[in-house]
DNA sequence: TATATATCGTTAAAAAAATAACAATAATTC
DNA sequence: GAATTATTGTTATTTTTTTAACGATATATA
């Protein structure tokens, strides 16, 4: 992997597509793939998949294409998906249990720890094995248990105060649901999600011309 | 609102953010901004809100900026957010409930109708008052209740499956869940969501350098 | 009412992204 | 083993997107 800081975001965006057919690809036993099959099932084009793949270095070989493991594996290291994560939720209503209730996130390597409410009808429930405790000791609950990342599925108006309480204990990526942008330090990531962002969008395109 | 089929996906996917934060300016009683203070407070630059805007025809006025209320109601406009839409979610499980909980979708004018699912331990039971249906009756349910949005909760197998029944009974747009981009006839409006592409993206910033 | 100031709408320039072209090279065929 | 074919990695071109520049115009001020 390549020094990574001039990969444009355009193709950062790009990469769990890659891994989502590569793996799909991998488990029906599809062992080779050209940049030309790829763009057909993906709707891009041949040239930029083989750009986009160059910009980690490029992993095919030249009249034969690409081996989808082996190329899959490079996009999940790339992602570091190869490794494992500590994972809070923050808020376990609605959103937040649905998240913890998926098993997806496992499987590649985020482990959901414990939830953290300030309802105290939710303190000491458990969620397919995980704890809801209180929001009060979520910031000793980081420190102790090297907390990588933290999930916000608060309310819109609490959401920068959990958010700063995570980041100062240490958390090194924001994966934010409220429907506000969090602020962060700059040594900190954040993804804002914005699900009404697509419904819109969607909404947009539905009334279309 | 001028000939919208030429307006970029770039600028589209930015009108929902504009909307976000235009409607908090609104809620807390901001009258009026200029592109310069709107651009500090959203990240973007002057001359690209005042583009953006002026692709629908501009809405703001030389050396005063723009009336919040009003550009908030235009962009609204713009997103078809000042109609009613009639929606079901297919899929009653972790997620479906958690959107159908969600009372943000019904502000904006996205009724949730119905919910439709195969487990016979969901049929019957109701979440915030709207039923969970068999999974049998959407065809019919979509053609007699005049739906237009369909959002897609089943797990990835089943997707496209519940896609293909939604479109043939004349659903107009699919907000999709599932793992997997559903394909949809030109006609058709559709988002694939994929939630755990931005978690691998957020996996990617976090290991960066 | 005239002048100065602010800020838009619009056109121009720059930067970024996507696409196309092609030489290099591995695999396959004869 | 040479010739042919397929397909990459890479460079060049085109297109799209973003940013900058600036004239036009409304507001505010004197
Ligand atoms: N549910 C959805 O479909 C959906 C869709 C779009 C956006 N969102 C956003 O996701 C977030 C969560 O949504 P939800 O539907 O799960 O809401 P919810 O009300 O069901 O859950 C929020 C939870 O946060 C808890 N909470 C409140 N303040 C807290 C604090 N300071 N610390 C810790 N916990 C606190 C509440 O007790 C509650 O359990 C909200 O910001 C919402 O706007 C949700
Ligand atoms: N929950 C999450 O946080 C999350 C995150 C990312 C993606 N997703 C995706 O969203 C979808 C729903 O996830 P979930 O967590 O709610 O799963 P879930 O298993 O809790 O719910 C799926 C529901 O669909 C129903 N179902 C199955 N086949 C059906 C059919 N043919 N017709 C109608 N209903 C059917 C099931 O009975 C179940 O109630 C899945 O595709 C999942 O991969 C979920």
């Amino acid at each position: 992997m390549q020094k990574s800081s001039r990969v444009s975001e355009a193709v950062i965006r790009r990469l769990p597509k890659y891994y989502r057919y590569l793996k799909d690809m991998q488990k029906s036993g599809v062992e080779r793939i050209s940049s030309k099959e790829l763009s057909k099932k993906m709707g891009l084009t041949a040239s930029q998949i083989r750009q986009d793949f160059n910009c980690f270095g490029g992993f095919g070989q030249q009249g034969y294409g690409y081996h989808v493991s082996e190329l899959c594996d490079e996009i999940r290291k790339i992602l570091g998906l190869d490794k494992e994560y500590n994972v809070i939720i923050a808020g376990a209503g609605n959103l937040g249990q649905a998240l913890a209730n998926y098993v997806g996130f496992e499987k590649e390597g985020f482990n959901i720890r414990a939830m953290f409410d300030v309802n105290p009808r939710l303190v000491g429930l458990s969620i397919r094995g995980v704890q809801i405790l209180d929001i009060d000791s979520m910031g000793d609950y980081i420190v102790n248990n090297e907390i990588q990342v933290g999930i916000v599925c608060v309310p819109k108006a609490k959401a920068q105060e959990v958010t700063d309480e995570m980041v100062k204990r240490g958390i090194k990526s924001i994966w934010n649901f409220a429907p506000v942008d969090v602020e962060i330090p700059e040594n900190v990531a954040v993804e804002n999600v914005h699900l009404s962002d697509t419904l819109y969008t969607l909404s947009y395109k539905m009334n279309e011309d």
